[in-house]
DNA sequence: AATGAATGAGGATTCATTCAT
DNA sequence: CATGAATGAATCCTCATTCAT
């Protein structure tokens, strides 16, 4: 059950959307206004009834993947219980980046990388999503080692963070190198650290 | 030995060397033609003297820094011989995130995370600076594989280009987080794993 | 006899306070409509209901500042039957301007500084204001001729548009100097000499 | 003999020359950059290249009155030794006024009556300017005094202040009223008072 | 009478690049 | 080699106004 749209929130969203994909696809300076516009199929200054300032729509678009996020609308688990969820947590990842050839990264590092220092509060929405993104591993891990299966020197966090830098680091070094082949072996080099811990 | 600089180089150089600070520091879109020159106190025309284009200028800063990197030029490890060199070849990234305050994250993929489907060949010339960046840790594990230390399982390009993905994911990371502690841990645990193939 | 107000015409009025006001404080080409709808707290379309266009705003303006002027509404005499009123006339507008700290000027004389040669009939509506608050001043005087305490070559009418002239120039110098001094001086000059047509 | 422009400030003069009248004519923010371009005959960003913004526009037109000023490049008396020439320079402005048919009013107080609070800087420059303007008059009265030809009473600096606002005034009230009778009455009417002070 | 979404022209400003000297 | 004036397309944003509900 979808919630009712209050009327011109579609146009909201539409632009939304556009931004984000030429956010993702292009990063977010070499996207200008009129182009979301265009693909949005908006007008100009429906833009500015939206969103204060290009830099508002930024926020937007973050604050929205975020709620997507919340709302589980996003296609990635959320819910890891078992390894075989941590493993398709990872083919998530890699199998899009096969699907688009490796033209993109993680959208919202993507976003993040061309932030500056003066953009902290968009920094923090991003960080935000990191940490909303890494929770379900954390939670996998401590549910292991609260069945007494991880070894005690196993820390849940540590553990979690390294498997989503393992993924932000794959991304870019695949978008880069045109190949998730490395991804793709450093999971499995991952996977063989992360089941040392089992007991 | 060095070669001597023909007079007008400097010029080039200190466009070049302005240009990756500004491209490090806050992107390549979001620098423009004049900031760089502003920054390096040369001339509007000056400018396309030296470089056809922006475009061809960023290759150039690319080009320039893989040659800085093969003349060792660079202030990290290049050679890397025992388990120490490659802790500190982790450190040295961790350490220059801290000095920065998380402000940045590798230079070469700030750029190359802002590239489109069409820059192919500047991400290729990326690609192989990240190449170049990772061989010294193959040879290590090729080395001490050769030296019989380590277990035939163990594979030296995979393992390197681990060591790589945790770096490059470890830069983005801390960069969104402005703390390096996940970092650190993740490497940590790297070396855990890495060390796991020791006989 | 006040006229009981139509029930919408309270957003009219709120709307024309708000313009005036912010006409007064900042020009008409520097005031937006949206400013004034924000101001007013009103919404955007009432804004169409009662003014045809930002224009019609302007000329509705002038001719609400006339009403109020016609019924005695604006804080400064318009009954001047004595040398002291004259003196209060004065002060009033030196009072304004050192409670405001000489950060405007006469608000029809804002709104008319900016006027072209194509908005005629606005022009036409301020000068008749003008008019409006010599005609006191001019009465002033007939009634002291009438009374033989001015001398023959006293013109009542000119006086009376020297005070004017006098008024508006101290306003603006004041205005741009931050200070009502020489407005004051000036006022204490033109009393002298207005007094030496007594006989 | 004109001193020796640098190429490019031909342009610059252009421009400002453009933008000097089309403040006058219709004040500051009724003007648009695109105007004065075309008016100036320069291309869009030419404008961009000898000013930072259209406030330093503003603050250019201002500095360059005023050194004309400096400069005697304007055609009003700034030298005023006799009664004669502080007719002349009233004479000026009503006669200017009655050539652009009270279209008009000073140009710097056009300018300034649009100011806002936090323009102070624009406000203090054409403050200096009315200073400037006003000097000459109080050199006048101040000579006049030292030759032992003024009443002791006379003070040189208030008079010259109450010339300078019935100026201001007349130009004012003239362009509201379309018509410089008033402003030439009140002139004659300044200067009976003015020559009462004659011994 | 009221709400706020939509329109599109025009505002100021910046950009990469070229040209004349 | 070097200077900086010139170009014009493009960028972000605001405006007054209208329309649909």
């Amino acid at each position: 059950m979808q919630a009712v749209q209050p009327r011109g929130q579609k146009t909201r969203s539409k632009i939304l959307q556009a931004a984000f994909e030429l956010f993702h696809k292009q990063g977010v300076n070499a996207t200008s206004v009129d182009e979301i516009l265009a693909k949005s199929g908006t007008g100009k200054s429906q833009f500015y009834h939206y969103f204060k300032s290009k830099e508002a729509l930024i926020h937007a678009v973050v604050k929205d993947f975020f709620e997507k996020l919340c709302n589980k609308q996003l296609p990635f688990k959320l819910e890891i219980k078992t390894w075989q969820d941590l493993k398709e947590w990872f083919a998530f990842f890699i199998h899009l980046q096969d699907d688009i050839c490796c033209e993109r990264g993680c959208p919202m590092a993507t976003i993040g990388y061309e932030l500056t220092a003066k953009d902290d509060s968009i920094r923090q929405e991003i960080n935000h999503i990191f940490e909303l993104t890494t929770q379900p591993i954390v939670g996998f891990f401590v549910h292991l080692k609260a069945q007494g299966k991880l070894k005690p020197s196993a820390d849940p966090r540590s553990l979690a963070e390294l498997c989503f830098i393992v993924m932000q680091g794959g991304l870019l070094v695949s978008k880069i190198n045109k190949d998730t082949a490395s991804f793709k072996t450093s999971v499995s080099h991952l996977f063989a650290y992360l089941k040392s811990f089992l007991k």
